[in-house]
DNA sequence: TATTATACTGTACATATATTCAGTATTTTT
DNA sequence: AAAAATACTGAATATATGTACAGTATAATA
């Protein structure tokens, strides 16, 4: 995405409200009007640097095809894909691993995520995270103390809460008395933390 | 708005898609064709329909001059109150007794709500329903045994399983072994029933 | 120094598009 | 039983709109 220069952005803001307030992209027409220009080819040209800068799509011998290109918008919604919790393998982002996608507000939990995982088994009942939960996950390997955390070891996939007893030693704690600590020597194990949970979504 | 038939609901959710899709609003040969008419005065008399009872505005004489009238879409972002459990009192919608709101999509739930009810105690904590939690709220007195309902019994506002007994008893059970049921007689006590839960969010 | 990008005016035109008119048929409402 | 709404096909047309072409001028880049 190169540089956008003053009056280019002022074009992009002219579309943006125009499509705010009519709920459709302006014509070349339309932006000369609002922006003060006297020929459609001022429009038409700026348009053309907003597409080659990737600000804009224009969809070719379309009225009014324009399209802001919103990858990075914060106040947008979002599709966040669903997340099974297999038991065996880790959750991954391959399409395969996808349930469905949910759409979402980016700023909708405490802090951003990058998908909704589906809970298996009642190891964090107490906790509150039952059985088809959806848990927000932030994928992160900076967790503290007391996170939740999606740890995968070998290839067994768990939420549980994170404890780092000693520089080898981490114990991943179920929230529920029927289940056992999982001690971690990580001189002798391998454990990724996928992530950790920023939050929960139930829909039922 | 008048009811909207179901060719005319087929109408507005292919003009909602495509904007979704594309950005900018359909054509009526764009509707044609994905709706599969084969002229384009089909799709221009359900477009009129739309607008006469209130669902869709439409710029006359401007090309892909359509815009979807967005107060009862389930498709778009809404403000949800969040109301307090206060212990005594009935969760209104009266400003004082919102905390805040949360932009979230109409159709998050698995059915559409009204507001989200901050949740107080643990009486409901073997379902996973913790302090703080928030519950999506559908106001309806419609319960059926095994709802989980926002019922209030003498100004106490309680979340709790609805389980009709007989036509003059309800019980209202926690999932908490700690707490015991609350079994109203309807003869001599008044219940209210302020809705029921279709969904939780946790955000921590 | 030549080239490219930016930033416009002004004209022209093919076509994308809304919209009307003429029909047919079924269902719903009055 | 009549009128209105729904649900279409099919053809015609005025105009809304994208877009190319011809210019002018300045700033940035190679």
């Amino acid at each position: 995405m190169k540089e956008i220069t003053s009056q280019q952005q002022r074009v992009l803001d002219c579309i943006q409200i125009y499509i705010k307030k009519t709920g459709f992209p302006p014509t070349r027409a339309d932006i000369c009007r609002e922006l003060g220009f006297k020929s459609p080819n001022s429009a038409e040209t700026h348009l053309r640097a907003l597409e080659k800068k990737g600000f804009i799509s224009i969809e070719s011998g379309t009225s009014r095809g324009i399209s802001v290109n919103n990858q990075n918008n914060s106040l947008s919604e979002n599709e966040y894909p669903v997340i099974g919790l297999v038991a065996a393998g880790s959750p991954t982002l391959a399409e395969e691993n996808i349930e469905r996608t949910i759409n979402c507000p980016k700023s909708f939990f405490e802090s951003d995520f990058d998908y909704f995982l589906k809970v298996r088994g009642l190891s964090m009942k107490d906790v509150g995270i039952m059985e088809d939960d959806l848990i927000a996950v932030k994928k992160t390997t900076d967790v503290k103390n007391g996170d939740i955390v999606i740890a995968r070891l070998e290839d067994e996939v768990t939420v549980k809460f994170f404890n780092r007893k000693s520089s080898n030693i981490v114990e991943l704690e179920p929230a529920n008395q029927d289940f056992e600590n999982i001690v971690v020597n990580l001189e002798s194990e391998q454990l990724y933390i996928e992530g950790k949970s920023v939050g929960l979504l139930r829909r039922s």
